[in-house]
DNA sequence: TATGAATGAGTGTTCATTCAT
DNA sequence: GATGAATGAACACTCATTCAT
């Protein structure tokens, strides 16, 4: 078991625990559950990263990281204000989707006031939120964003698809609840959520597009 | 112990319960400590309102039934169909206020995939998405807004306010982050937020703002 | 609610007590259980009748003190020595049917070394022992009966009795468990045990029926 | 703690569960107290052995299984079906003598109807029935014998012994309660008891004692 | 006399964590 | 590095008993 095998034995619990404390949260999520999904032994994950809240603090740190990682690399290979826009959401979109561990843990995070989450989760958070900031300033550099709040975006894109995404189940159970004057027909797929949420984002941001936002 | 008594300790119980389990989860959450909130023994806790679990669907379908009452009341007094809609959003608004129960509960409900949400409580969101429904299809006869998905403008609503309004202490830690490249001067008030929402969503839901939403 | 509905109170109460504790045993039986099956108030089986620990002593008291009663009025209206044993043994047998509340209730307190018995109780039993032994003792001495132990007899009457007739349930699982070389062909009525124990029992008390006791 | 330690420890719980379970019965009993009384840590019974009701079947299926052991053993070396069914009979009592385990264990769970018995304790229990069974069929086939019903017999031997070897306790305070017309002179030894029973089941067997029991 | 409400002291069970090997 | 065993400190829940009316 060189340094080798310490890495994939962690790294096989970071996945583990990134999966039970995504279903269930920190206080829901069981260590036993953790090591058992991870198939090795508990002692060993204490070992290997610690206990339950250091094993919480790199398991976040590190999903937020891959996203803040694979938001930027997205942005990055695509051209055009709008564009880059769009891939920055589009991109989110895909981080936040059902599979998606980031949603529910982001979600639980907010709910508890950021209570379990260290500095260097945030720190990857401000990655992205910046990444956002400067698509926006070129864009108005360029004439063809207004001067729109970054944050008030970046809120407006983040709360909405993993709100959207993470609501599905409970959509689900919406549907078979036949009530009255409630109309079940316009249930729509993640793909045309996305692209509302893009057009509605793009179209409050540029130039030309009326005053409806400030 | 009158009639009177009984429901006043069940509501102080219950009180007790949406507080602490705002703050703490469904999980994070100690029966001794909602009894404590609640000034009564732990064995009355479960003489009035039975176990946890129950505990919890009681009071989740309490606070989201007075949201509801709330929304639907609010609604009601007011002319116009961008009118209704703007009390909508702001009705709700208030009622994903920081110091609102409501807001992350839900939230962590939605990442739990509604598994502890109990059928009237689904009941109660639906009087809320049924009324949204109600002044979009109204103002859609009027011929004032355009033909929009109810359910998709509802999550936008719902997610980015209870998304910014639970997000604040998480951002107060951002901003003494001072972190490269983040520009932390953009932050703003709730009330900014809210009027950025309303503006947002019934420009999107306006007939002749042109066509940048589907 | 004059003395007459005080007594018909407390003799609903002291029937549902008896009830509820032949099924559960002392440690078993809830409180609650007797007050609904007593279709009484808890606190009302207070007032009446005292703690869990009174009830239960004035229960078994009774139950025992009805069956000492029964076997008394029973065996005094039969004539000659065998034939008062046999009715004796029959009494009994009846009293530890299966519908009895008394053989489950004194099987666990014999299990329990009398640890719950009040010295009331014990009375009652020894009425019955007393008449065992002035059956014997006069069948002795009009040179019908040897003289035997009469402790043991009533051991031996009792505790067989008791055992088969409480017994039924697991004898019946018994039956569906199939097992290599257990003959199930054999299960008889309790009608026929009970003639096979006064059988023996007046056998092994006649004179002339050779040496097989001491 | 090696694969001994293991072993140990777990007997050591089953061994302390035998003894409070034997003293206070499935609901009387504490778990605390059982892991007080095998020295150790209550969640080390739990880790070990499973909860209260996995416990009492463990332990009771192990009980009854030594006993059934016991016995097979012991009448194997003896020849002569009298001196079998003599050596049954002694074997049984030894093991529900006063300090036994199983006669009080045994007597609750008759009382309460085999609710918590095990399929594999009525096993064990069958193992000792057909024993009998066969001893009796031998004899019988030998011509030493008369058909009788072995379950019967079989709950002649158990039922006395049980009740008169648990009974002691009681029997002791009778002595005490000095009662009018009750003869305290009779009180006898195990050992003249269990003679006594010996005698009167070879008795009610053999062939050629006469027509006392069909 | 009767009762709905309230409660202190348990009671079984769980769980994060540590220990010995 | 890895692991089965062990454990202290909770935790949800129960229950006999009492109180106020």
């Amino acid at each position: 078991m060189t340094r080798d095998n310490r890495n994939s034995t962690a790294k096989g619990i970071l996945d583990a625990a990134s999966k039970v404390f995504a279903e269930k949260g920190f206080e829901g999520a069981r260590v036993d559950e953790i090591a058992a999904t991870a198939r090795v032994n508990k002692a060993t994950l204490y070992y290997q990263l610690g206990d339950k809240r250091a094993l919480y603090e790199l398991m976040i740190t590190q999903v937020i990281g891959q996203m803040a990682d694979e938001v930027i690399k997205q942005t990055a290979v695509v051209n055009g204000h709008s564009e880059k826009l769009q891939q920055f959401i589009e991109t989110i979109a895909q981080h936040t989707g059902i599979a998606s561990r980031f949603a529910p843990i982001m979600m639980r995070e907010i709910a508890d006031g950021g209570r379990n989450l260290p500095d260097q989760a945030l720190q990857q958070m401000g990655r992205v939120l910046s990444l956002l900031q400067s698509i926006l300033e070129q864009g108005c550099q360029a004439g063809e964003f207004r001067q729109v709040n970054p944050l008030i975006t970046h809120m407006l894109i983040i709360g909405s698809l993993m709100f959207y995404n993470t609501n599905e189940p409970i959509r689900a159970r919406m549907t078979h609840l036949k009530q009255e004057g409630l109309d079940n027909r316009h249930f729509i797929s993640t793909d045309e959520v996305v692209d509302h949420i893009v057009d509605l984002v793009i179209a409050s941001v540029r130039k030309n597009d009326g005053e409806q936002t400030k």
